[in-house]
DNA sequence: GCCTACATGTAAATAGTTACATGATTGA
DNA sequence: TCAATCATGTAACTATTTACATGTAGGC
């Protein structure tokens, strides 16, 4: 899910695409790496698509000609907006499975309050369903299982419960229904103040 | 890594496909699930590799021509069992990788002690690094990030700072110099009991 | 002069999946 | 007779990586 990730992150700032890959391994932290094999043909798809234009850098810059190799950066297009709000605005079953509920989630600032909620049951139950299947096979062969076996079912089923309980903790904040903290600082969440884009006019204006 | 783990299976017992795919999704359990796709062309390519044999269970059966459609079963040959010791006795960087470390961590029962220990010491270092440059670069950005992006880190952190526990319980295990449990159910676990192979003479027998 | 970080890109390989095609056997 | 499970297999596709190719800029 190179694509709705790049298209999120252009959503937020125009980026080149070295810095680009840089804040998405930095967002997707230890959930994904993404190397510019992937990026550069994927950007080139997507100027394709008229979703977003690139515009060498060294063609129209603040103070012409000063240095640096030039730079393709990259911003959305009229469509490409609108292809992206589209792409929040979707809760099927895509997007709660293992390779794309991490890149919805790290946009879910910029989702409303409807979907989110939407999208954390349907991986929730897509999670338990997994957890049932997985503890029925468990039970009904360990005894043929020797202790390494065993202790990485064991282990893996144990992963799976504490997704579950993440998940509850995030929906529990969704609803409003409780005070859990979203954060783990102890601050009391407020629901609604997440609905926004980040501050704008914060943009790091990538110091080089 | 299919093959690795057709092989390890096959060592343990000779099985057809269908059967061998179920046990591989019943072993690696909630980290993989593969599909006939990926494992029928995987075993047509280990008999051209002469690392296994297929034999046609109508050709050579206990009680012949009574039923079923004909299953073929394979086996591993003289070279595929050396093959895959081979394996077992490798613990170099990408024995501790995330596409292997799951499929050589199944197989421990089969692998010897200092084998193991390498292994697993080469995966906790591999994650503690990993926790290094993401809890920079997340410490580095982190004013930057909404809510959502905040918590989604957190939890990446929190995943792979649990994982690195584990493994620490593990190698403590394996060095015995702690009695801490293996299997979490308080029994003291005696790090020599885990050489051996799953007691032979207690194959399955596949009721059909 | 050389190494590191910056910057963009391509070709080939990797490792799998999905959808399809086929067909037997068992039980409601 | 209809569905589920068993059983084997292929073709096309997906998404990604690695290795390569090229070149700039700054610091030691």
């Amino acid at each position: 899910m190179l694509e709705p990730a790049i298209l999120g992150l252009l959503d937020q700032s125009p980026l080149h695409g070295y810095e680009l890959r840089k804040r998405l391994n930095l967002v997707l932290g230890s959930f994904r790496a993404f190397s510019y094999g992937s990026l550069y043909p994927c950007l080139k798809s997507l100027v394709m698509c008229g979703w977003i234009v690139g515009t060498d850098c060294a063609a129209t810059p603040p103070h012409a000609l000063s240095g640096k190799r030039a730079r393709i950066v990259y911003q959305l297009t009229a469509e490409g907006k609108e292809h992206f709000q589209q792409i929040l605005a979707t809760s099927g079953p895509a997007a709660w499975e293992d390779e794309n509920f991490d890149v919805r989630f790290a946009f879910f600032a910029q989702t409303d309050a409807e979907t989110r909620l939407r999208i954390l049951e349907g991986r929730r139950t897509r999670l338990t369903e997994r957890l049932e299947t997985v503890r029925l096979s468990f039970n009904r062969a360990r005894e043929r299982m020797d202790e390494y076996t065993l202790e990485l079912q064991r282990h893996g089923l144990e992963r799976v419960e504490r997704e579950v309980r993440w998940l509850d903790d995030l929906i529990d904040n969704e609803r409003g229904t409780r005070r859990a903290s979203l954060t783990g600082t102890g601050q009391p969440t407020d629901p609604d103040s997440a609905d926004g884009v980040p501050r704008p006019g914060n943009e790091p204006k990538e110091r080089g």
